[in-house]
RNA sequence: CGGAGCGUGGCGCAGCCUGGUAGCGCACCUGUUUUGGGUACAGGGGGUCGCAGGUUCGAAUCCUGCCGCUCCGACCA
């Protein structure tokens, strides 16, 4: 993309109304705009963003066995009359009427939905388990929406759901996307901790909050260093195998890890010697939990099973922040120029700055560098403005890219350009064809 | 939901108290200049002053009502 011809509206200035880095950055760097209380506009930034925080998320879900769905953003009441949520919920849901007056609300969440599908679709145990997911706009009208997408009204959220016979299944499919996020998380380039949270009026052990490790988090977070420091790293890991995946999420719970929320200080200080407590702050990005028939049950969503009884499913929902990530991220990998993204996730893979426009050597390398760099299908932001150095800098250190391929007549001369890393600041003057086959190497490309 | 505050060009703000031609910085346009980390100068365009009603010869400014938004606290992917 040329930057001459994209839509970037990017500002000096930072919006009164933002309080915290992210929403901040975000803002500044054109990636969304207030519409109003708690909803966003995802602008062309913001959204490439958004759909690379999705697309991660759709392949980790499928690689560990769930299988994609859409759902509707509106629902009929009914199903949440039958599972007694309607009068539950509260004023957090958006109630509507359709023009022959039948209620309807935006789901916040589509455990009844889902239930009803696969109540109607699963009738034997023979077909089971299965997890569904799918990844949804979601609208919880907040008393107090704030911090930009981190809390919005409307959000997106990936939101999967298993269907077991028993128990014991219901922890093999709640081990599944316990290994799964640790893996979302980390291709994305985040540090996840997965704590225990509040099990409710279920009780038991299984289920988890995952946060990332941010200063600005909302959470108060209480763990075990060494938790910290666990990655799954390149390591292989066979879905199939659920008694691996148990072994990985003992690892991942063998020690203390809460937030604020749950935390006991006595317990705290007993179990971990005090050179390892790591007191910091953290923003949940994941929640997972194992719920049994609580919504199969009223629902009337059964199996027979062998014995030709007809059962309940047991069953457990398994939610990601999708938008909310996308701030979380530059919660936790930010400077004062502006965010930094992980390759992963960043909106371009690489930014090629012509320091001198106009200049006919300069815009030469400068277009064929971005010609055969977008060849080797990089994703390549050309900054082709007519603008001084200094300002192409500072919008693209804004913006985030992780890669700076530096032109001007000056380096020609010598036969180089410099290739910049936004994290590090680490600068390398190379040979053109040297700088694109580093960039390629780095994002695993030909 | 309790408390506090703010709505004036795209963004950040002043003007309001004490009513009298709507202003500054950034951004934008034109020209000159400059050119390796947000150049400088000159000129220019753009605003129903949140909405409605009232007071007044006259309202961004005073009064009333409404709407929107933000922050702090209690609650949440």
């Amino acid at each position: 993309m040329r930057l001459s011809r994209y839509f970037l509206p990017v500002q000096k200035e930072t919006p009164a109304e933002a309080e915290i880095v992210s929403h901040r950055l975000m803002l500044r760097a054109g990636m969304i705009r207030q519409a109003s209380a708690g909803i966003y506009s995802w602008l062309p930034l913001g959204y490439k963003v958004l759909r690379k925080i999705e697309d991660i998320v759709h392949d980790e879900q499928q690689k560990a066995g769930a299988i994609p769905v859409l759902m509707p953003t509106i629902q009929s009441a009914d199903l949440w009359k039958q599972s007694g949520r309607y009068d539950d919920y509260g004023a957090e849901m958006l109630r509507i009427k359709d023009r022959g007056d039948r209620e309807m609300l935006y789901g916040p969440t589509n455990e009844e939905q889902i239930t009803e599908i696969a109540g109607a679709g699963i009738r034997s145990y023979r077909d089971l388990p299965r997890i569904l997911y799918h990844i949804q706009w979601k609208f919880r009208d907040e008393v107090r929406p704030r911090f930009g997408v981190m809390r919005g009204r409307e959000f997106l959220m990936k939101d999967a759901y298993s269907f077991d016979l028993d128990k014991e299944g219901a922890r093999a499919s709640y081990n599944r996307m316990f290994v799964s996020y640790l893996r979302t998380f980390e291709r994305m380039g985040l540090k996840a901790v997965p704590m225990r949270a509040d099990p409710g009026p279920i009780g038991g052990d299984m289920t988890h909050e995952f946060l990332i490790l941010a200063e600005t988090g909302e959470s108060g977070v209480f763990l075990d260093r060494d938790l910290a420091e666990l990655t799954l790293g390149d390591s292989a890991i066979d879905w199939e195998d659920a008694p691996a995946l148990q072994e990985t999420v003992d690892r991942y719970t063998a020690s203390y890890a809460r937030t604020d929320e749950t935390h006991e200080e006595a317990v705290f200080e007993s179990e971990i010697p005090e050179d390892r407590r790591l007191m910091a702050r953290g923003i949940e990005v994941g929640h997972i939990f194992y719920f049994g028939s609580k919504y199969s049950k009223p629902l009337n969503a059964t199996v027979n099973t062998p014995d030709g009884e007809v059962v309940p499913f047991e069953s457990g929902s398994y939610g990601i922040g999708v938008s909310r990530l996308a701030g979380a991220i530059i919660e936790a990998s930010h400077d004062d120029k502006g965010i930094i993204w992980p390759e992963a996730v960043a909106p371009f893979e690489v930014a090629v700055i012509n320091l001198r426009q106009g200049d006919t050597e300069a815009d030469g390398a400068c277009a064929d560098l971005y010609a055969k760099l977008t060849a080797r299908g990089l994703d390549v932001i050309y900054d082709d403005r007519d603008e001084r150095a200094g300002a192409k800098f500072a919008t693209i250190d804004l913006i985030g890219i992780p890669w700076k391929l530096v032109v001007g007549p000056r380096g020609l001369k010598e036969g180089v350009v410099e290739l910049v890393n936004r994290r590090t600041g680490e600068t390398e003057n190379l040979p053109p064809e040297d700088a694109m086959n580093r960039l390629a190497a780095t994002y695993g490309r030909a």
